[in-house]
DNA sequence: TTGAAAGCGGTACCAT
DNA sequence: ATGGTACCGCTTTCAA
């Protein structure tokens, strides 16, 4: 049932049941009750492209996700991210577009969103410390919210990111609290934005605490067991292996076990773990227990928050641009020392 | 850049410029080289909503994704399943949206996308074993590939999913080869088709040995950590704990890990772990290893089967329903007995 | 080989 | 308070 058989059907113009159902005031009350019922009983549903043609809205938002050949993994964060998306735009009436576009192809991929004119705005996942897609955004005059931040350049944007820096400067910390002193960082891709802080956060504590740190304890790649494997394996057959390791996922912090069990060490006696992304919250006080301690950040409302950004961005195109920092959640799980210094 | 501003750009009527541009026979070549020239220089691209609004198609699959308040929880696997998707639906010209869909409104939400017509044709995540969804969709008559079936209807509809019964019957009969016999089951929630199958084939394999399933070791919940910890703790401390357990999820396995190192118990050694869904083969052949052994099913090619089968179904609302099982491979990181019957 | 014009299903301006 | 009508941008008959 279309608009114009249920005018039809109504005895009434296309406009006034438009304007009906669309909330207009200069709406009689008995008429607009009678088309509301009439249209519920139609179960009618106004067709959102011929909408979006005449208003120029396309009532959905675009979430672009980089994908490189080489790195075949997607984030899974992402899956958590999109579910507190999700729940913002389904309230407001958007449809939520996906789009994993591969390196090559992005600015073309973007160009043809914005004229296919099937998005009203963006939100951009994975930046690296310089993005090309941003100044390209920003021509290309499109709302836009980036989930992290691209740390070498200037321009200012809109972005939500999770303060990356201070949760592994704090984990580290941790770890130093506890008497470590060589303690290893395996960290996600440098060139990624998220990476690069975790791994000055990581820096920052050891400098503090008068220690350098060993190049042969830092280890970036993409988020795998393997990864983790392969590192603590690598750094177990040195001359002088780590004590502690920081991890930038708990999948990593899997295969980093993986390799103390092949090597007969216990986790959390002979190498203490923290891993970022892991919710311990379930073990939290059990202090006696040899398990990860952990940063936990709520990716979820991460995605509702940038969501609600996006769209008073969309809302009000005049204003400037927005941020917003979020703190992660140090999980101690096993506290063999003292706590940590907040 | 629109058609018209194309069109009397170069002289040509809309109609001319959008024959070229979509090759149809009848333009002069010179003409259409011309005309193909010209839109590449002007980056023009035609507008979605009004090609959809014009053809009646929408060149966008919708994945349909349930979510109940109650399990928080969006499950992982999606991220893969979609990334296979996109890549197929990229490389014909569609758009993906996913619709994140709470229990309460799943038949209005469908009804929507259906009468909004910005869908085409939709995949449909997480049946349970009877699913409402299915009759309803068949009514509505828009095509749907489902991920996964609905064990306990009869409707012939399209689905592609793994051999999950299989899968299970295989772990479980690899630890009775390995001479258990108290083997634990910690799965997904039953009403769940997955997991349902997934104890079905736990079972036959157990009774397969003449072994009757106690069900003090037999969980079913969330698939979280805390589900893994919770019902390993609870194990431990009754009569006579499992020397093995089956996991539905490499989450859980990280709870029930954290449940034995609280005991004092070394995995692999003093109770052994199969886990689904967990990407083992960096470890295969490290048989002296005492690892997780694992199931593994290649989620991602899942979702570029299940999109290449609706794209046929939209192609050709003609031909019947389409089918495709998958199995699913057994890792094995680590043996200490005979291998498993395949 | 090309063009004019009628939709596709709505919205919104201008009248009445 | 309601209706007529010109778009929105593209496809597709029908004519020339």
């Amino acid at each position: 049932m279309n608009l114009k058989q249920l005018a039809e059907h109504l005895g009434l113009s296309q406009t006034t049941v438009s304007r009906a159902l669309n909330g207009y005031p200069e709406v009689r009350e008995a008429t607009r009750l009678r088309v509301q019922e009439a249209a519920r009983l139609h179960n009618y549903t106004p067709n959102a492209r011929a909408k979006g043609l005449a208003t120029g809205r396309a009532m959905s938002i675009g979430h672009v996700i980089p994908v490189s050949k080489k790195h075949e993994m997607v984030n899974p964060v992402f899956a958590d991210f999109i579910t507190g998306s999700s729940e913002v735009y389904t309230r407001a009436g958007y449809d939520l577009v996906i789009s994993l576009v591969e390196d090559g192809a992005q600015e073309q991929r973007y160009r043809d969103l914005r004229a296919k004119g099937n998005v009203d705005g963006l939100i951009v996942h994975g930046p690296q410390r310089v993005d090309s897609r941003i100044d390209f955004l920003a021509d290309l005059g499109i709302p836009f919210v980036v989930h992290g931040r691209a740390s070498d350049m200037t321009a200012d944007y809109s972005w939500i990111d999770m303060n990356n820096r201070r949760a592994f400067r704090r984990a580290t910390q941790f770890l130093i609290d506890l008497g470590h002193r060589r303690i290893a960082l395996i960290n996600g891709i440098e060139a990624m934005d998220f990476a690069y802080r975790r791994r000055e956060g990581y820096r920052a504590a050891l400098e503090n605490a008068g220690l350098t740190p060993d190049p042969a304890l830092l280890f970036s790649g993409e988020m795998t067991e393997e990864l983790g494997y392969n590192a603590m394996r690598q750094m177990l057959a040195a001359p002088a292996p780590p004590t502690a390791v920081v991890t930038s996922s708990i999948v990593t912090a899997i295969g980093v076990r993986h390799a103390l069990d092949e090597a007969g060490l216990v986790m959390g006696r002979d190498v203490s773990l923290v891993s970022h992304d892991d919710d311990l919250s379930y073990l939290r006080n059990r202090a006696a227990v040899p398990v990860f301690t952990a940063t936990r950040s709520p990716v979820r409302s991460h995605g509702a928050l940038a969501a609600e950004m996006l769209l008073e961005l969309i809302a009000d195109p005049g204003s400037g641009p927005r941020h917003r920092m979020l703190e992660a959640e140090l999980i101690i799980g096993r506290s063999t020392g003292p706590a940590p210094q907040s």
